[in-house]
DNA sequence: GCATTACCCTGAAAGC
DNA sequence: TGCTTTCAGGGTAATG
C-alpha cells in the first residue's frame, strides 16, 4: 500500500539532496551511500518484496526500506514542518520531500547497487512473496510446510519461508483457513495447506484493498491510515465472540508474539 | 537444526 | 493527578 501511494508521487522525480538525523535505525544509516545512490538521480520505479520497499534510481542504485512497526515513508511539501523522529529526508524536484519517520527505529534504510541487491543481507534471505503467484505456488508452500516441525503460526512469520506475512495476517489467515495456530507444520494435511495457501493471499489482498491495517502506527505515503483493522476477525479481539462460530477468541504467545485464534473453529 | 529468550526503541496504556 | 511499569512486535543474535 505504501508502494502504491508512493509510486505516482515519486516516479520521474529527481532527488536534489539527502539529509539524515544521525541516529541509527536497526542499523546505522550510511548518509554518504544514500547520497551517492540518490542525489542527482531520478526515481525509475517503486516496488515491494515482502516487507521491503524498493525505490530504484536512474543511478542503477536501489533504496531498500523496511518500516518495521512504526516507520513511515511520506511525501510532503518541502516546507512542511519536520516531524519528530524524522531520520531521513530526500529533497525532490517540484518542491517535495520524501521523508522517513520512525519513532521506534526498528526500520531499515539502505542502498545497494542494482547488481548487489539480490545478494544483500536484507533480500537474499527472503522466501517468495505470497502475492507473487509465479513463486508462491501451492506446491512450494505445501513442501515448505511439510518440512517444518514448528507451529504453523511461527512458520508463517519466518520471512525466509514466505516474505511479507506479519503477526496480524498470520493470525487472520489461520482463522480464515480454520487451522489451529499450534498445529505443527508437518501435521497440516494437504487440504488444509491448500486452504491456508489461499487464505494468506486473500488476507494480504484484503489488507491492501482496505488501504492497510492501521492498528497503531501504519499510514501510507500520504499519511492516511487504513481501514483493515476494522475488519479483522481475531487479531486484538481476545474475549470477543468469533463471528463464525460465536466462541470467545483467545490469545496465546508463540515465539514471543501474540497469537489470536478461535478455539471453536480452529482445530 | 530448532526453540527460546533477550534486545533494540518509543509511546500508549495500565497500575499504583 | 502524576509517576512508574508494562506491553506492543519487526528482525537479529545469543543461548539452551
Amino acid at each position: 500500500m505504501v508502494a502504491r501511494t508512493l509510486r505516482p508521487r515519486l516516479v520521474g522525480r529527481r532527488v536534489t539532496a539527502v539529509e539524515t538525523s544521525g541516529l541509527a535505525l536497526r542499523r546505522p544509516i550510511d548518509r554518504a551511500a544514500l547520497r551517492a545512490a540518490a542525489v542527482g538521480a531520478r526515481v525509475d520505479s517503486v516496488a515491494r518484496t515482502g516487507k521491503y520497499l524498493l525505490i530504484e534510481f536512474s543511478s542503477a542504485h536501489v533504496l531498500v526500506a523496511h518500516l518495521g512497526m512504526t516507520g513511515r515513508l511520506l511525501v510532503v511539501p518541502a516546507g512542511a514542518p519536520r516531524a519528530e523522529h524524522t531520520h531521513a529526508r530526500f529533497a525532490l524536484d517540484g518542491g517535495l520531500d520524501l521523508r522517513f519517520v520512525d519513532p521506534r527505529r526498528f526500520g531499515v534504510l539502505r542502498s545497494y547497487s542494482r547488481t548487489d541487491l539480490e545478494t544483500s543481507p536484507e533480500l537474499s534471505v527472503l522466501g517468495p512473496d505470497p502475492l507473487d503467484a509465479a513463486r508462491f505456488t501451492l506446491d512450494y508452500f505445501t513442501a515448505a510446510l511439510r518440512a517444518s516441525k514448528r507451529d504453523v503460526k511461527t512458520f508463517l512469520l519466518d520471512q525466509s519461508r514466505l516474505a511479507g506475512v506479519g503477526n496480524i495476517y498470520a493470525s487472520e489467515a489461520l482463522h480464515r483457513a480454520e487451522i489451529s495456530p499450534r498445529r505443527r507444520g508437518h501435521r497440516v494435511r494437504a487440504a488444509d495447506a491448500a486452504r491456508l495457501h489461499a487464505a494468506i493471499v486473500v488476507e494480504l489482498q484484503r489488507a491492501i484493498e482496505n488501504r492497510g491495517t492501521s492498528f497503531s502506527d501504519y499510514v501510507d505515503a500520504d499519511g492516511n491510515s487504513g481501514d483493515n483493522q476494522n475488519s479483522l476477525a481475531v487479531y486484538g479481539r481476545e474475549g470477543e465472540p468469533c463471528r463464525r462460530c460465536g466462541k470467545k477468541i483467545r490469545r496465546l504467545v508463540q515465539a514471543a508474539r501474540s497469537t489470536f485464534y478461535c478455539p471453536g473453529c480452529q482445530r
